[in-house]
DNA sequence: GTTAAATTTGTAAGCGCTTGCATTTATTTT
DNA sequence: AAAATAAATGCAAGCGCTTACAAATTTAAC
């Protein structure tokens, strides 16, 4: 290929100075209309593209935000991500994306290679992180923000997971249940699902119930995962008459497996989710969950980014809210 | 915070040349040991991380790989890109991730912002692209890598699209079915869902058939299309005796469908998709479906960047087997 | 013990852009 | 119309790193 165009040339050929273009690039309104044209002009003559490491060197931002995600096959961070994504790309941001598939060594290192990249701010999910990250984020001096979860350490745009959780354990309760098994995602490095469950403990003691161990089951967060803990679950002794699932892909497998199973689904099992995912709305039952608006949680985290960076100060937590949706896999159990 | 600790820091702590440090950091085999320890022992006391745009300016390399799909909310994309982005980061390099949202011109967007950030290459999903697009590459220089479908103009990994609806029409065919209906993704710029109608439409030929255009219908990727699209095709007179869908998305939605509609599957309708993701497994009757070797897509694809990037030749299409998974939504139609 | 060859290091010139400051040009004010 | 003010432009010094090339050191060869 031939040498690459820059800013130089552009000058040359507008007949003004790399000051004026690079001022036509930034700040538009300082050049002159008639200037300005004739800057625009050449640049589309000569086909001309920035280099964004010799801006990033020369003005200290990249317009670039970094975003570590626990895992990105999975419906509901991609899709918090793609609204992310389009939220940050409409003020002139590109994301950087990474994931670390639940390893806290791994998200460490992602942490490191995008300060390394010089992102201007961070996204992180969730409050669970290696002390070392917590570290070099603290370091860093550079906005950074919580997703998912809120925390106290630092500015965060989430849901109230324990709230959630209690809602539709609630909704369980007050339709008669007593005994209510719950398959969690791993908790492990994961406050959402740690939240969650604790929610639903918390809603149980109120009316004096307790939720025992052996009615709390772990699984991969996906279909298997669900069916595997529904299986566990039905053969306790007694088994629960509703299943409290972490999310909607845990839901759907659980309800898979019941079918599977012969249980009638929600006559003599409820089943329940969170999230409100395309597969819960059309399977049959529907299934009774909690919307997460997510798109709005991408928009507003955006939004954040996009003040923090410009020196407006932000709130430090922002609780979204959501709404328990109630269909028709859950109902009073037999008597 | 306090100054960002450089190079020159390093280099004066550890009592050697910045040169040297640069070279301990991308080249240290070039550094005796006995100064290699000590200038790494002064990067640790001050805790330096080394500043990515100042790198890339100076070498012209960002080890930053973009990457451009149509939409990170779809499961099949997300799994490939994990796995790109798993295996770049084996080697040293971070993935940076857009989304178009199958819109040509904001694909074309995508294309010059991540140019603008100074990736070092670039994955593009299909063949399909915007000619401004397909001139940018051009121009650009450095690898440009085209996934899931293999094109003549650049190097790509994928998948014979065509071969792999031809094989899941000829399965249908050799059960005895002559009514084929199809519930394809959108066709416009998307390559492979062309490809697979037209790999339909040619196995029906080879056995004389023909696929009438009322047969095929467009919906968006997901259950809900899916529903639309078989509903949509058993108003047909007479209706398909199968449906071919262009992924497991639209045909486990065209399950639920003709579940609700009471049409008994396989027995008075054979359904199968394509991708076997997980879904296509759980569901009730399990679908027939073609599994695409998702994760070896982005793995490959991985390894031909690194090839590219250090300057071996590559070959220029990779095509990658497929293998048909014939399970318990697709039979003989009734006689 | 020299001298030649190989290995390590240091010097310093950029990489392509932004931006504070000085200078020029246009606009207002008196 | 001159002076005062505001707006537009240019000059040139970096931003923090890499890497030819030259210089210094070590090792090998005779």
């Amino acid at each position: 290929m031939q040498d690459r165009i820059r800013l130089e040339d552009v000058a040359s050929l507008a007949g003004v100075s790399t000051a004026t273009v690079s001022r036509v690039l930034t700040r538009p309104h300082m050049v002159k209309e008639s200037r300005r044209a004739s800057v625009l002009q050449a640049i589309s003559i000569l086909g001309y593209v920035p280099d964004g490491s010799a801006r990033a060197l020369a003005s200290g931002r990249t317009y670039t935000v970094g975003c570590v995600v626990p895992f990105l096959d999975q419906a509901i961070f991609a899709k918090s991500t793609q609204a992310l994504q389009a939220a940050l790309l409409q003020h002139g941001y590109q994301l950087l994306i990474a994931s670390h598939e639940y390893s806290q060594e791994r998200e460490f290192e992602a942490v490191m290679a995008l300060q390394q990249r010089v992102v201007d701010a961070l996204v992180l999910v969730g409050a669970d992180h290696a002390p070392q990250t917590w570290e070099a984020i603290a370091q860093w001096g550079k906005p950074v923000i919580l997703n998912w979860s809120c925390d106290a350490r630092l500015p965060s745009v989430g849901f109230d997971n324990h709230a959630v959780a209690a809602a539709l354990a609630e909704h369980l309760l007050a339709l008669g249940h007593q005994r209510i098994g719950v398959i969690s995602g791993h908790t492990q490095h994961n406050d959402r699902a740690r939240a969650r469950i604790a929610g639903v403990r918390h809603a149980m003691a109120q009316r004096g119930l307790t939720l025992r161990p052996e009615y709390i089951c772990e699984q991969n967060f996906n279909l298997s995962g669900g069916r595997l803990g529904l299986a566990q679950l039905m053969a306790l002794n007694p088994p629960p008459t509703a299943v409290l699932c972490g999310n909607d892909l845990l839901a759907t497998g659980a309800l898979f497996e019941a079918q599977r199973m012969g249980i009638a689904v929600p006559q003599a099992l409820s089943i329940c989710g969170i999230d409100n995912n395309e597969l819960s709305r059309e399977v049959t039952p529907a299934l009774t969950t909690v919307d997460l608006p997510t798109l709005e949680l991408g928009a507003v985290t955006a939004g954040q980014i996009i003040k923090a960076l410009e020196g407006t100060p932000i709130e430090q937590a922002h609780l979204l809210p959501f709404t328990l949706l109630v269909r028709q896999s859950t109902c009073p159990p037999l008597a």
